[in-house]
DNA sequence: CAGGATCCATTTTGATACTG
DNA sequence: CAGTATCAAAATGGATCCTG
């Protein structure tokens, strides 16, 4: 049962292309409007604020290619498809949620962080 | 001590921008590289195995911005530059960590689920 | 050595229109 | 409704040259 010796920080280790995909910001919202359960196209493109139809549709594609989502297709008219967290992406769903939960609690310390770079960059260039 | 009602899946809210920054796969390998101590420039660049001098010194300057990390820029020639994670960066450690360990733990079962996605594409397209 | 500047190729994202 | 196709715009990434 032994892991390959190597890790992401090889730049051609394989799960570098995972990481990849795990280490983006719709990834990770798609991976928590997924969490409570299945959910609509329509309704995942509501719970993710400012996703485009295309974005969406290939951030969900590549997912499920990676096994992190399974997709149901409905045969009505007009379509129905329904998508859902496979046990590999509930897997996913506690660091997506970690990172998004660090971002929000950090945000204000973060914008001091920036404001008080911006100023010593002003004043550096103003001299 | 309230917390604003919002949180990053609202896409006008401000901790979408730190989400942004660190969903992100060179900003969790450089975390990461940075976990054990203080590195020089070179010696980050050699951590993270692919990264170019451009992506590297952009995006250590984003990470001084928002106070991820802090740099030392000692007055010699050749130059000599060190970054430090922060108190804050040192807290984004266990996320980012969590996220790659993710990465390596179930490449196996992404790469299977890869190839079986990709056989079904191509039967499909064969008909 | 640590970068900034520049030029380019690639990727990503977004609007819009269209269809089963 | 859930996409796909298309085009344009923007961001990202890489290679190279240059400097203190």
């Amino acid at each position: 049962m032994e892991r390959p010796e190597w890790n992401v920080m090889v730049a051609t280790c394989p799960s570098r292309t995972s990481l990849a995909r795990i280490a983006n910001k719709w990834t990770a919202m798609i991976v928590m409007a997924l969490d409570p359960g299945r959910l609509r196209f329509g309704e995942i493109r509501e719970a993710v604020g400012g996703i485009s139809g295309k974005v969406l549709s290939e951030t969900l594609r590549q997912l499920e290619r990676d096994g992190v989502v399974s997709r149901t297709a409905y045969d009505q008219m007009p379509p129905r498809v329904e998508y859902e967290l496979t046990p590999l992406g509930r897997s996913l769903h506690q660091p997506m949620a970690a990172l998004a939960a660090w971002a929000q609690d950090h945000i204000e310390e973060v914008q001091l962080s920036r404001n008080a770079f911006d100023e010593r960059e002003d004043e550096r260039l103003v001299g």
